[in-house]
DNA sequence: CTGAAAGCGCTAACAA
DNA sequence: TTGTTAGCGCTTTCAG
C-alpha cells in the first residue's frame, strides 16, 4: 500500500516557481493576479488533480461551511423530508450538512450535539428528543455564538429561531371537521407529556370541543406513554376498550398512533369510520395505504426545512434575529373520517 | 454581538507558565507528566470549559475519525436502519458519521462523494443510487486509499469489499414459496435495469421457475421503470393488466413496489391473496400495515450495518481486505401469499 | 501583479 | 518530567 501524497497549493507554487499565495489567489481567481501565471497556474492543478484542503482552509477561516442537523429519528418520513428541504438550500448555498440523529435519547442528543460543536458547525437545526427538558448543551451553541434553528420540536427554555406547524390550529382543525362530521365524543391520543406539540394539540382539541359546546370528558383524554409508534397506539386503543370506554370519533397526536387505533379497532371489528372515525397528524406515507385511509394533517415537511436553513443562514450571515416562523398544517379527509354513512 | 473566544492550549499553557505540549499531553492523560501539573491542568482546562478544536486536530494528524455515508435516499426504512447500525459501532469507536443522500441521482451522487472526500473522511460507505453506472468518483478514494465499503448496491465494476443480502436466493425462496402454495403463473415486478439486485432477483426467479419445471414466459416478467416507487407499480400493475395478462402470483422488487401492486388489483377487485399472491422483498413497516398484509423478505438491515462498518474500521486500521460478505434475508410469510383459499 | 511571513490550534520528534 | 521546534495546508496582511 503506497502512500498516496496529495497536491497541495506548494507543490503547484514549486513547480511554477511562483508563492503559495501567488496560487492561492489564482486558483480563487483573484482579480490581481496576471492572465497567464493564472492559467498556468490552474492548468496545473487540473493536471495534479488538486483539490483544496478543507480542513486547513477551515482552519485558518474558522468556518467549516458546515451545518449540522440533529433528529430524533431518521426513519420517520417527516424528518427526513425535512432534511432534503434543509440540504438544497444549504449545497445551494455551498455548506455542507452534517445530519445525526438522537435516537429520541436525552443522553445521545448531548454526545451528537457536542460531536457536532467540537466539528465547528457553522449553524445547527435540531427538532429535539422526547426526552429533552433540560437545554444546557444549546446554549453551549449561544454562548460561542453559533446560530440554532429548532423545528418542529422546540425548547420551550430558550430563546431561540424556530419554525414550527400551527399545532393548536392543526388540532383545532381536525376536531372540528370531527364534530361537524357528527361526532360528539371525540377522544385524543395523546403523545409524550414533554413535547411542546404534545400540549399545543391538546390546547386545540379541548378548545374545538369547548368552541362547539362539548364538555370536555378526561376519560377522553388517553396518554400514550413515551412512545410515539404503532405499538402505543395499539395498546392504548385495547386498553380504552377495556376500560368500557367508546368514543365515536378519534384524534390521535401523529400517523402511527392513529395506525395503531386503528388496527387495535379492527381487531376488535369495530367499523371505521361508521363506529368510530379517526384523523391522524403528519401524513405519513402510509396514510394512504391503511385501510381506510387515513384522514391526516399534513406538515410542510420540505417547506419547514428550507425555512430553517434560511433562518440559519441569515444569522450566520451576521443577522441578530429570533424569529418563530409558524406554518400552517394542512388538514386531508380520507375515508377514516367521512361522513357518518 | 461581541466576539467570543474559545480557550485554547496555548492559554491555558501560559496561565499556568508550562508549554503547549505539557498541556497537550496531560490533557491526554499522557503517563509522563507529574501529577501535580496534570492536575493543575486539567482544572484549568475544565474552568475554561476547554474543548479540543477537532479541525486542528485533524490538520496535523491527517485523520477527522470520521467516516462517510451515502445512501440514495434517507426516507426509506431499510436505508435509515442500516445506519443506525453503522453508527452504532462507529461511535463505540470513536468515530463520527456523516450521511449524506445522493437523492437516487447520479449527478448529486458525484457531488456528495466529492464533498465528503474533501471533508478528508478516513473511509467512506455507500450504497449507490439506481443511475449509477460510472464509478470514477469512487476510483478517486481508493487512490488516495481512502477505504470504501459498499452495501446492498454496489458498484459492479470495482473491486472492494461489500455487504449483500444474496438476492439471487432471497428472489427464489420467494418463488420457490409461491410454486409450493400452489401457483404457476407468477410474474416478476423488476427494479431499474442498471442496479445488481434487480438482475440478481431475475435470476433467482428465472431459476426457481426453472427447478420446479415452469417455462419461463416474457410476458410475466414486468419492467416497473426507472422507479421504486408505489406509482411505478401501480401503473405497471394497470398496464399488465390491459394488457390481459393475469398471473396468478406477483413477486415484487420491493415492498413499495409490491404495495402499489396490491392497489391495483384491489382497484380491478382482484382478490388477493386468493386470485392473485403477492410477496415484496424488503419488508418494510408499510408490509404490515396493508391487507392483507404483504408477504416479504426481511433484510437483516442493522445487521448490514453493523457490518459494514466493521469491514470498514478494519480497512482504516490498515488491514487490506477485499472481503465480500453476503447475508441472508429471511422470508416472512403473511396473508398476501397464503395458501389458496 | 506578486512575495514574505505570520497565524489558525494541535501533534510529535527530539532535546534537555 | 518538560520544553523547543517544526509542521499540517491554507488565508491574508503588508510590502514591494
Amino acid at each position: 500500500m503506497k502512500e498516496y501524497k496529495e497536491a497541495t497549493m506548494l507543490d503547484i507554487a514549486r513547480e511554477l516557481k511562483v508563492s503559495k499565495s501567488t496560487v492561492s489567489r489564482a486558483l480563487k481567481d483573484h482579480p490581481s493576479i496576471g492572465k497567464k501565471t493564472k492559467k498556468a497556474i490552474q492548468d496545473l492543478a487540473k493536471k495534479y488533480n488538486y483539490h483544496p484542503n478543507s480542513i486547513a482552509y477551515s482552519l485558518s477561516k474558522k468556518s467549516t461551511k458546515t451545518i449540522g442537523v440533529i433528529v430524533p429519528l431518521l426513519s420517520h418520513y417527516y424528518f427526513s423530508t425535512v432534511i432534503s428541504g434543509i440540504e438544497e438550500l444549504a449545497y445551494k448555498s455551498g455548506y455542507k450538512v452534517i445530519i445525526c440523529q438522537s435516537a429520541e435519547s436525552y443522553d445521545r442528543e448531548v454526545i451528537v450535539s457536542q460531536t457536532l460543536l467540537s466539528s465547528k458547525v457553522d449553524g445547527l437545526i435540531v427538532s429535539i428528543s422526547r426526552e429533552t427538558v433540560n437545554s444546557d448543551h444549546f446554549r453551549l451553541y449561544q454562548e460561542k455564538n453559533i446560530p440554532i434553528v429548532f423545528f418542529d420540536r422546540v425548547c420551550a427554555d430558550m430563546e431561540a429561531c424556530s419554525v414550527t406547524v400551527d399545532d393548536y390550529k392543526g388540532a383545532f382543525m381536525a376536531v372540528e371537521h370531527l364534530i361537524k362530521a357528527g361526532r360528539r365524543r371525540i377522544a385524543h391520543f395523546a403523545g409524550p407529556p414533554l413535547l411542546q406539540i404534545t400540549q399545543k394539540r391538546i390546547e386545540g382539541y379541548k378548545d374545538a370541543l369547548f368552541r362547539y359546546g362539548i364538555a370536555f370528558d378526561g376519560d377522553l383524554l388517553i396518554d400514550c406513554g413515551a412512545g410515539l409508534e404503532q405499538e402505543n397506539g395499539s395498546l392504548a386503543a385495547q386498553e380504552m376498550l377495556d376500560r368500557g370506554v367508546k368514543p365515536d370519533a378519534i384524534f390521535a397526536i401523529c400517523d402511527p398512533i392513529a395506525i395503531g387505533v386503528m388496527m387495535t379497532l379492527k381487531k376488535n371489528r369495530i367499523n371505521i369510520p361508521d363506529e368510530v372515525a379517526v384523523v391522524g397528524f403528519c401524513d405519513e406515507p402510509i396514510a394512504r395505504v391503511v385501510e381506510p385511509q387515513l384522514s391526516s394533517l399534513v406538515q410542510p415537511a420540505f417547506r419547514i426545512g428550507e425555512t430553517s436553513i434560511e433562518l440559519l443562514l441569515q444569522q450566520i450571515q451576521g443577522q441578530d434575529i429570533i424569529e418563530k416562523r409558524v406554518l400552517t398544517a394542512e388538514l386531508r379527509i380520507r375515508e377514516s373520517s367521512s361522513r357518518r354513512g
